[in-house]
DNA sequence: CAGGATCCGTTTCGATACTG
DNA sequence: CAGTATCGAAACGGATCCTG
């Protein structure tokens, strides 16, 4: 983070941080593809590589966005979750989303995690609402370390 | 645009796109600071470089997010202006400035091309639609080459 | 003088190999 | 499994140059 351009606007001042290709896309493999761990960012659809994943993963833990923890009972494996800065950036993904199904080709509108994108269509607040609940329940089902 | 992660993903796919520093940041420019001409970015707060500025407004045009044209009395100064399609950016722009507003630090809530913060935390749709209606009455007072 | 294009040093990215 | 190291490619940033 370099250069960064401290203009105070509500605006930008967010794309300082989420301004690139990576950030909102780790969130939402977060928020709407459940993954959790290192190996399935890599495994994913937009495969990042190990590298550029790593240093992203740190930005975003430094920005709060995410936290790093573990399960009790796997001392290896790290689990990345969102906090609650996190899952406010939902709204942000839906409207990205809209947007893709209103004017981009070749999007695959389907069923996102469960939620069809007709809901989105039809209301895009209880579209983010239903992806940070089904969030906030997978949440609670797991014990992990803090 | 080179490496693409073409996923489909209506998540995602803008961010092929949109995901850098700059894209969103020309658009929030023209849409809420009435910036117009290349000079006008140049000198905007962010400061963007003329190489950056010249290839992003390439992409952006490409891509159908805003239209280059002229003053049909002023041959040399370009305008720049958005389409239906980069106006329909609004509601990510708003997001992310509620997003700020909310979680960042050091942001600066006070007024924004006439409306206020405050109308922004009550009816985020609403403050949309604002932005973008006043522009489609600028709009609506520009003759400009088509 | 507006609107860029070109050049060039620096930073970041991306693919793969490698380590604990 | 969870990263780090390396290295070439691409992008950025600043300055300057070019063109009408």
């Amino acid at each position: 983070m370099n250069h960064d351009f401290r203009c105070n606007c509500p605006f930008t001042s967010a794309l300082d941080i989420l301004g690139d290709k990576w950030m909102l896309v780790i969130v939402k493999q977060m928020l709407v593809e459940n993954k959790e761990t290192f190996k399935d960012f890599t495994e994913s659809e937009e495969s990042i590589a190990t590298n550029i994943l790593s240093s992203k993963l740190k930005l975003l833990e430094e920005a709060g966005i995410i936290v790093k923890t573990k399960l009790p009972d796997n001392k290896k494996t790290n689990l990345y979750l969102l906090t609650d800065k996190g899952l406010a950036l939902t709204p942000i993904l839906v409207e990205l989303a809209n947007w893709s199904d209103s004017h981009l080709r070749d999007v695959h509108p389907t069923i996102v995690n469960g939620e069809s994108m007709e809901l989105l269509r039809d209301n895009k607040t209880a579209f983010a609402r239903a992806l940070e609940k089904k969030y906030r329940e997978k949440l609670a089902t797991i014990t992990y370390i803090r």
